[in-house]
DNA sequence: CGGTAACCTGAGGGCACCGTCAACTTCCGG
DNA sequence: CCGGAAGTTGACGGTGCCCTCAGGTTACCG
């Protein structure tokens, strides 16, 4: 059962204001905001979107295959480390540009979507690749990405207005400490599968 | 002018309150409640603190000194690089422990106190002396140590419930990086004091 | 002991946001 | 063109927190 005509014109609207709110404001704004910017009741954005989640999968639904497409030009590079960068920095580009994908990054992370298994898989490939060319330290595994991104979230977070391009230095760090060569001995083991899943469940 | 005893008693009393609240639940809180566990009115509080940073200060005020016994036990360390290891970690040790110390940190790191002088002199030294040494990268400056803290900050906020200890891990890749044999040109400069002091302005 | 200034209290108005729903409007198949 | 299903509207009650202030209470000085 598909949406009458006007209800599907007004489901863009909604996704197109609160992609343009979300990106300058966060992911906490006021729902009526959207609303209002979308020409349209607040009644009407409930009767689309019952859950403020679900408008939030709605906006960031092609960031999924924004980042597949990432991944698979990083794995077209010659240079597996030079992709493992390229891959990295092209996702922290993405949360720089838009204060509302960096939100949702800063707590649940890439969010489960239907691309997320391609993209989970293709992400394991770029990184796998280029701990087996020696490039990255032997003991990264794909959930120490979830640090990689925290840490330029709260960056982007606190120098957006001051500095934009404060996290190409902090990256610029990070990305020293993943090399095969910096690699000293680790206190403590990676988190699991599990337990990655759990803290994005926490919200 | 003194404080009537009672009403010495009473901010004692909230002070107290509001650590247990703050480390607990964060630096956001209904002031309410900190005022119900100080068994005061929240007119009494309001009295005592008009607001809330003030609140705040009053909490955390200690924490200043605190850090400053860090560096100088860190100081007092024969080798320069384990005296920055045991001040970097330290601190992060402080943000774990402490849900609110930590919101903290996330915001305006140490927050400009009295001690604030001699905790940012102490910790020129820890840095300069390190990189002096040869073992902190050269293009290291106090500025950066923003990153760091930053970055510790949203580990702990994301994994404080599923994996207490995770920090440790993220910690380690972080200090990898800082190493001097592990620096690679960075592709920006580091934040200069006063652009640190505005992002810290900003709440 | 007063008497006064300092202090405490908590009900209440304000605000911002949420989410609902009964009445109204628009679409669309027949 | 019409009837009903689908969709829209926005006022409204609910919630949680903020902050104030008039009236009652307590400490402290002489």
């Amino acid at each position: 059962m598909a949406l009458r005509k006007d209800a599907q014109r007004n489901r863009e609207r909604l996704v197109e204001a609160a992609r343009a709110v979300f990106a300058e404001r966060g992911l906490d704004v006021a729902l009526d905001e959207i609303a209002r910017r979308a020409g349209v009741s607040i009644g009407t954005l409930y009767n689309r979107f019952p859950t403020r989640a679900e408008l939030v999968r709605a906006v960031f639904a092609d960031r999924a295959e924004t980042v597949v497409r990432i991944t698979e030009h990083a794995l077209g590079m010659a240079d597996p480390w030079a992709g493992f960068v390229h891959f990295v920095e092209q996702v922290c580009r993405m949360l720089a540009a838009d204060r509302g994908y960096n939100d949702l990054a800063a707590r649940a992370l890439p969010q489960a979507t239907p691309q997320h298994a391609r993209g989970h898989e293709l992400m394991t490939r770029v990184v796998e690749r280029a701990r087996e060319a020696g490039a990255l330290r032997a003991d990264f595994t794909l959930s120490d990405m979830a640090f990689v991104i925290w840490a330029i979230t709260r960056t982007v977070e606190a120098t957006a207005g001051v500095e934009p391009d404060a996290w190409r230095r902090h990256l610029g760090f990070i990305l020293d400490g993943l090399r095969a060569p910096a690699a000293h001995p680790l206190p403590v083991p990676p988190l699991t599968e599990d337990q990655v899943a759990r803290v994005m469940r926490d919200c």
